[in-house]
DNA sequence: CGACTCCTTGACAGCGTTCAACAGTAGTGG
DNA sequence: CCACTACTGTTGAACGCTGTCAAGGAGTCG
């Protein structure tokens, strides 16, 4: 027996919080998965929400490549699998013998207040973005981080074909994890490509030039 | 002028979403800020929700010594601030002349049916670690990440003074942004500095030595 | 025993950081 | 208008942390 249980004097995690989670539905049983199983896959229907009996979780995001990030270890007690949406937006696999009680997801969002659902759409958003910078973060090179960055910027700042950025390259930086100097080096390198141009006296106002490569540079 | 629309054809950030959100308390006014001027800091009490009207935001996790995570910008139409707990989780500054909305959170959590509370705060939690995970995987040294890793499995994990992982040096790698190979050089490091030692024939059986050591890598 | 997985350790390379110099821009005040 | 200064951004050179590649030990299981 590997796994042991959390130190905080709980002996053996409750059912009551999964249920409360799943409301009415109290639909609730036990599964068992083989260390290395896939319990939910990327994009997958969300159909539970399970929390953690006995052993170990890891869930996680891939790059194309085979990159890998884990964003979280779920142990027991935890409760993991939960969605705004109606995918999974990470890969959930057992790290050892894991035993999970699950329940029904009976549309937790909706049929509610309207405010409290946009606070979670909200809050949701939040951690989607949150969930994908971690990748970035992680495990993407300057460049893919510059170009990610520059795709996300594009997407919310460019009118009539012109991104004007607010933020210098020391704020670049510290959003992508590298110092001011690779960020600058990076946007040089793509001037240099001809993926994008700087206009004007200052190096705030970038047209892009080729989507296509930034985008696969983002993978 | 230097801030935009967003490109998806929103003529104005409307104050709708900000009422909706805000619930009942529609209490709304205008705030201008300052290029560099703070609009709340870490740990600060959580007094207002916050929309974007024209301009940009940055917000931002610090480690002791000065590095710096951004999280997120905040641009026109975005609202931010939205927190859970009663203090905000990190600090966020107007990057530009900035204007913003503001509605006064009126206990945005509570009041509601118990089920749509605990998913709040489950998600909530998860942002929560996410948060402080970029904060990790952007800004801290490979030794300090390990360190802040055997600081999370002990609180989550530790029974009987031993600590027992249950992933391997391939998961920690991955979770932390690092190889195995350099998670494998720490912990040894640490080994040999006395921070901790293995138990048993196995390396996944630790015991902490110096928590006080660990948690100053951890910053 | 042999095959496999997991982990450690060493040697070396390389990506990104650090340190530094310099140029362009903006703001201020004479 | 021109200093003067502060800020921002680029670029070069050298360093070093972490990754890569490789070898080998230890545990496990059939």
């Amino acid at each position: 027996m590997l796994v042991r249980m959390h130190k905080d004097a709980r002996e053996r995690p409750s059912s009551r919080e999964l249920d409360a989670l799943a409301g009415e539905s109290v639909f609730c049983s036990e599964f068992k998965y083989r260390p290395g199983t896939e319990i939910f896959g990327e994009a997958e229907p969300v159909e539970y929400i399970y929390q953690v009996i006995d052993g170990a979780v890891r869930s996680y995001k891939l790059l194309s490549d085979g990159r890998r990030q884990i964003n979280a270890f779920h142990l027991p007690g935890d409760i993991f699998g939960v969605e705004n949406g109606n995918v999974h937006r990470f890969t959930a696999e057992a790290i050892i013998e894991t035993t999970t009680r699950l329940a029904r997801r009976q549309r937790i969002f909706g049929g509610r207040a309207p405010a409290t659902n946009n606070v979670l759409k909200l809050i949701t958003r939040n951690l989607q973005h949150a969930e994908s910078h971690m990748l970035l973060l992680g495990r993407k090179t300057s460049l893919e981080k510059v170009a990610a960055f520059l795709v996300e910027m594009d997407r919310r700042l460019t009118a009539a074909g012109v991104m004007i950025l607010p933020m210098n390259r020391r704020d670049i930086a510290d959003y992508l994890g590298l110092t001011l100097e690779t960020v600058s080096r990076a946007l040089s390198l793509l001037k240099d490509q001809w993926t994008l141009t700087f206009l004007g006296q200052t190096q705030r106002q970038i047209e892009l030039l080729d989507r296509r490569k930034l985008a696969e540079l983002d993978s």
